[in-house]
DNA sequence: AGCACGCCGACT
DNA sequence: GTCGGCGTGCTC
C-alpha cells in the first residue's frame, strides 16, 4: 500500500502556504508520523517541512518521495499543529511561520546545499572553479559568486562528476555530549599503581556499571584527569559519549525545598476560588488584580502546586524572563528539578535542552516568556501570565500573535484556566472581567500589612523656573541623600524610550537623521558612532554641524550613563549601580548586578525599563521617577495606560517589607490624570476615566484595530496601494468599521522603503479574517515583484 | 523564497 | 548568431 505524507514547506510565501504531497517509502512509512520534520525535494532544491497529515491515497499523478525524516518523535503534537493553523488564520501568517514560531530556534534547521571537488578530478577543474574552492574541499553553494560563467561551469562539473553536491542541516539541533566512563563487566587484574587502584575503587564503589561523566568525577570526586586516562588506555574503564544536559541556570539553582507560606485571609479566598476551578474540567480565564505586594506569586505557587497534584502540567509566563530573575528562583526553589525555565538569554542550544525536558516529560512546568506558551505539554492543567498587561506578549513580527489568547486558545483546549496576573490589568482584560467575561479576583492588600508607599509628584516647571537644570529636583535629591546617609536603599527609575540620546545643534536644531529611515540617529558613546536602531545605518559623530559649522553640537536625551555621572557629583559618597543595555548586555550581568545590589554593595539602583517591575528587596525605601512623562507624550493611544502602569510598578518597588516606602515622581505635566491615579494608587479610578477617553477615540477595549502597512521604494505606489486598499475595506466591511487613512507611517522610511498605514477600527465584523486574507494575498500577489509590501497586524501595539 | 524558463537588446 | 539582462510562474 501506498503510503504519502501531506507536508508544509519551509517556503514561507502565497503559492506554497499550503500542504504538498509526497511519498513515503517503506522505510520511512514505518516511522514517519503526523508533526514530525522531513526533509523533501522541492524544486530544484532541498527543503525542510513539517508533516500535516498521513495519507493512502493522492490526487497527484507524479509525486517526489521524502528524503528524509528529521525527527524520531514528533516536535509538533495534533494539538500543537492544531494551533498553528488557528494562528496563520487569525494573525494572517503562513502556516509555516506559525509552526516555526512554536519549535526551539535551534529546530528551525534549513537544508544548504554543499559543493566539493571530486579530489582525483580537481586538476581536470576550470580555472575559475579550483580559484572558488582555493585550498578547500567543500564550499557552501551560497558563497558562489553570481559568476554566470562560473555557475554553468560547475553545472557541467557536476554533471561530470568533478564535482558532487550534498545538502546539510543547518543549525541543526545538537545534544550536549560529554566523555563518560564506564568500568567494563570482564575486569580481573588490578591496576598497577596505587593512585590508579585508589580511582579506579572510588569509581567502582560510587557508581558501579554506570557510566558517569569523567568531569563528573573530577569534580565530586576529586579525581585526577591523568589518572582516569591512563585506567581508560590500560582497559580498565571504558569511554563512551554520553548525551547531558547543559546546566545553563546556575544562578537559579533550587531544590524544590522551599515550603509553602501561610496564606493572609485574602490570599486564602482568592485561593480557593482558584481551586475550585481548577477542578472543574472547562475552559475559562480569570484575572487577579493584585496590588503590588500582595503575593500574587504564592498564589501562583499554590495553585501550581494543585495541578501537579492533579498529575497535570503547568505554564507560568513571565514578561521578559532576565528582567524578572527573582521570580524564576523562587519557581526554582519551590519545584526543582520540575521547572524547564525557557530563558531568553540562554543560547540556543540550551533553550533546546529546556525545550526537551518538556518535550519527554521530565519536566511539569514551564517557566518563560512568550514563545513558552507552546510548552508542548499533553495534559495542561494551568497557564499563569504574570504581568498580564506587558507589552512584551504580543510577538512584534510575524506571527503576530499574543500570549493571552495562545493562552486561552489552549485552555479551551485542555479545559483548565488561565489566570492573568497584575497589579495594573490592561484596559482590555479589565474590561473584558468588568463585563464577567473573565472571572475577576482580588487582592487589595499588601500581605505585610504595609500600606502602600506615599507618592509624592514634583513639577519639574517649577524646579526650572527656580533655576535647578538638573535632572534632579531638590525634594529627590535631598531624599536620596538621606537614604544614603541612613544606608537605606533607593532604585531610580529613567524611561529611555522615545528618548533616547540624540545629537542636536543648539545653534541652529540641526538633528543628526537616518538617511534611510526618517528616525533621529542614536548616538553611541562606546564607539563614538551615531546608529540608526532600524536599519543599523552607522556613521561618526560629528565635531561641526553639518548644517551650520557650528560646534555648538551636543547631545540630547538623558542616558543612564550621564545621569549616574551626574548623581555621583552631587551625592559623591553614593554608591551607584547602573542597569541599563550597557551594563547587563553580557551573559549574567543582569543577575551579578541584582545580587550585588541584594547585598547592599550599593544604596542607589539606577536604570532603565529593567528596573520597574519584580524587584524585591526589603531595603528599598525610596523610588523615583526621573522623568514620568516621557512616555505620557508619545504618539500612541496607549500612552496614558502605560504610563499609569509604570508609575504603579515602580513604587511597588519600594517599602515591601517593614521599612515603610516613599516615592518621588518627576514631572513636567503633574496634574495629567494618569499622574494623578497613579498617585494615590486609584486603579479603578483610572480604569474608569481611561476607559471614556478610549469609548471617545473609538479605541480598544471598546473597537479592535488592525494596522495594515504597505511599503515601497516610491512613497506614490505605497500611497497609491494604501488608497485602493482602503477603498476596497469600505466596500467590504460594515458601516460601522471606521477606515483611516492611508497616511504615512510614524516612521516614514525603513531602509529605503516608504511606508504608508491603514487603521482600521472595527466590532463586530465577522468576516473580517476573510477580508484580511483576501487582502493580504492580492497585494502578495499583484505586488510581490516589489519585495515584501503589505503588513498586517491585528491589535496592534506598535505604530510604526 | 529560489530557481528555471523565456523573451528581448547588445556584442564577439 | 550567442550572452546575459530581468520579468513570470511553479514548486508535490
Amino acid at each position: 500500500m501506498n503510503v504519502y505524507a501531506k507536508i508544509i514547506v519551509d517556503v514561507p510565501s502565497g503559492g506554497t502556504d499550503h500542504p504538498f504531497d509526497y511519498h513515503l517509502p517503506d522505510a520511512l512509512a514505518q516511522t514517519a508520523s503526523i508533526g514530525m520534520r522531513a526533509l523533501v525535494p522541492f524544486g530544484q532544491r532541498k527543503l525542510t517541512g513539517f508533516i500535516v497529515d498521513i495519507v493512502s491515497e493522492t490526487n497527484l499523478e507524479k509525486v517526489k518521495s521524502v528524503a528524509e525524516l528529521l525527527d524520531i518523535t514528533p516536535v509538533l503534537n495534533e494539538e500543537l499543529l492544531a494551533l498553528g493553523a488557528w494562528m496563520s488564520k487569525e494573525t494572517i501568517c503562513f502556516q509555516i511561520t506559525a509552526f516555526q514560531a512554536m519549535i526551539p530556534a535551534a529546530m528551525r534547521a534549513k537544508a544548504v546545499k554543499k559543493i566539493a571537488v571530486v579530489e582525483s578530478e580537481r586538476s581536470d577543474l576550470p580555472m575559475n572553479i579550483q580559484a572558488f574552492f582555493g585550498q578547500a574541499g567543500e564550499r557552501s553553494w551560497a558563497d558562489v559568486p553570481g559568476d554566470a560563467r562560473l555557475l554553468r561551469d560547475i553545472r557541467s562539473a557536476v554533471e561530470q562528476r568533478q564535482i558532487t553536491e550534498r545538502y546539510e542541516l543547518k543549525d541543526r539541533a545538537k545534544h550536549r555530549t560529554a566523555k563518560a566512563v564506564t568500568v567494563p563487566s570482564d575486569v580481573e587484574e588490578k591496576p598497577a599503581t596505587k593512585k590508579q587502584h585508589e580511582t579506579f575503587a572510588l569509581i567502582s564503589d560510587h557508581y558501579g556499571k554506570t557510566e558517569v561523566a569523567i568531569q563528573t568525577l573530577i569534580h565530586q570526586l576529586s579525581l585526577s584527569r591523568a589518572v582516569i586516562n591512563t585506567l581508560v588506555k590500560n582497559g580498565f574503564l571504558q569511554e563512551k559519549e554520553i548525551v547531558i544536559d547543559r546546566n545553563p541556570y546556575t544562578s537559579a539553582e533550587g531544590d524544590g525545598s522551599e515550603e509553602k507560606a501561610t496564606l493572609t485571609v485574602g490570599q486564602s479566598r482568592v485561593l480557593a476560588q482558584l481551586e475550585e476551578t481548577i477542578d472543574q474540567p472547562q475552559g475559562s480565564t480569570m484575572l487577579l488584580h493584585g496590588v503590588t505586594g500582595s503575593g500574587k506569586t504564592e498564589i501562583y505557587l499554590q495553585a501550581i502546586d494543585r495541578v501537579l497534584k492533579q498529575g497535570k502540567e503547568a505554564i507560568v509566563l513571565v514578561p521578559e524572563i532576565s528582567l524578572t530573575p527573582q521570580m524564576v528562583e523562587r519557581f526554582k526553589r519551590r519545584f526543582g528539578a520540575n521547572v524547564a525555565v525557557l530563558h531568553s538569554a540562554l543560547s540556543v542550544g540550551e533553550r533546546f535542552d529546556e525545550w526537551k525536558k518538556i518535550q519527554e516529560q521530565r519536566v511539569q512546568v514551564a517557566v518563560g516568556a512568550r514563545s513558552a506558551v507552546f510548552a508542548p505539554f499533553t495534559n495542561l492543567g494551568l497557564v499563569v501570565i504574570d504581568e498580564e498587561h506587558e507589552s512584551t506578549y504580543k510577538q512584534e513580527e510575524h506571527p503576530r500573535y499574543h500570549a493571552r489568547e495562545i493562552a486561552i486558545w489552549r485552555s479551551e483546549r485542555h479545559c483548565c484556566p488561565v489566570l492573568l496576573g497584575s497589579a495594573t490589568p490592561s484596559m482590555e482584560s479589565y474590561a473584558r472581567a468588568a463585563k464577567g467575561v473573565y472571572h475577576l479576583l482580588s487582592l487589595p492588600d499588601r500581605i505585610n500589612q504595609q500600606p502602600l508607599p506615599a507618592i509624592e509628584t514634583v513639577d519639574m516647571r517649577a524646579e526650572m523656573r527656580e533655576g535647578n537644570r538638573s535632572v534632579f529636583s531638590t525634594t529627590l535629591l535631598d531624599k536620596l541623600r538621606d537614604r544614603t546617609e541612613k544606608g537605606e536603599q533607593a532604585v531610580l527609575f529613567l524611561n529611555r524610550r522615545g528618548f533616547s540620546t540624540f545629537v542636536m545643534c543648539r545653534n541652529c536644531g540641526y538633528v543628526g537623521m537616518c538617511p534611510h529611515c526618517e528616525i533621529s540617529l542614536t548616538f553611541h558613546r562606546r564607539d563614538s558612532q551615531l546608529k540608526c536602531h532600524y536599519c543599523g545605518h552607522e556613521e561618526r559623530v560629528y565635531e561641526r554641524c553639518p548644517s551650520c559649522e557650528s560646534t555648538h553640537i551636543r547631545f540630547f536625551g538623558t542616558g543612564t550613563q550621564r545621569v549616574e555621572e551626574e548623581l555621583q557629583q552631587l551625592l559623591p559618597e553614593a554608591r551607584i549601580i547602573r542597569m541599563d543595555n550597557d551594563t547587563t548586555k553580557r551573559k549574567g550581568a543582569h543577575e551579578r548586578l541584582l545580587k550585588q545590589f541584594g547585598n547592599g554593595d550599593a544604596e542607589i539602583l539606577l536604570g532603565t525599563q529593567m528596573i520597574a517591575k519584580g524587584l524585591d528587596f526589603p531595603n528599598i525605601t525610596l523610588a523615583g521617577v526621573l522623568a514620568a512623562d516621557t512616555l505620557l507624550h508619545l504618539p500612541d493611544f496607549r500612552a496614558q495606560e502605560r504610563t499609569f502602569q509604570l508609575l504603579t510598578q515602580v513604587s511597588g518597588r519600594a517599602g515591601r517589607a517593614e521599612k515603610a516606602g516613599e516615592v518621588i515622581i518627576q514631572s513636567y505635566t503633574p496634574e495629567h490624570y494618569a499622574i494623578q491615579h497613579a498617585q494615590t494608587h486609584d486603579y479603578l479610578s483610572f480604569f474608569k476615566k481611561e476607559l471614556g477617553q478610549r469609548k471617545q477615540a473609538g479605541y480598544p477595549p471598546y473597537y479592535f484595530l488592525t494596522l495594515i502597512t504597505f511599503a515601497h521604494a516610491t512613497y506614490a505606489t505605497a500611497m497609491k496601494a494604501g488608497t485602493h486598499a482602503a477603498k476596497l475595506l469600505r466596500a467590504r466591511l460594515g458601516d460601522d468599521a471606521v477606515i483611516l487613512g492611508p497616511t504615512p507611517s510614524p516612521i516614514a522610511r525603513i531602509k529605503d522603503r516608504y511606508r504608508c498605514q491603514c487603521m482600521i477600527k472595527y466590532r463586530d465584523e465577522p468576516e473580517i479574517t476573510d477580508v484580511l486574507h483576501e487582502l493580504f494575498s492580492y497585494y502578495q500577489k499583484e505586488l510581490q515583484q516589489d519585495q515584501r509590501f503589505i503588513t498586517i497586524d491585528r491589535d496592534p501595539n506598535m505604530f510604526m
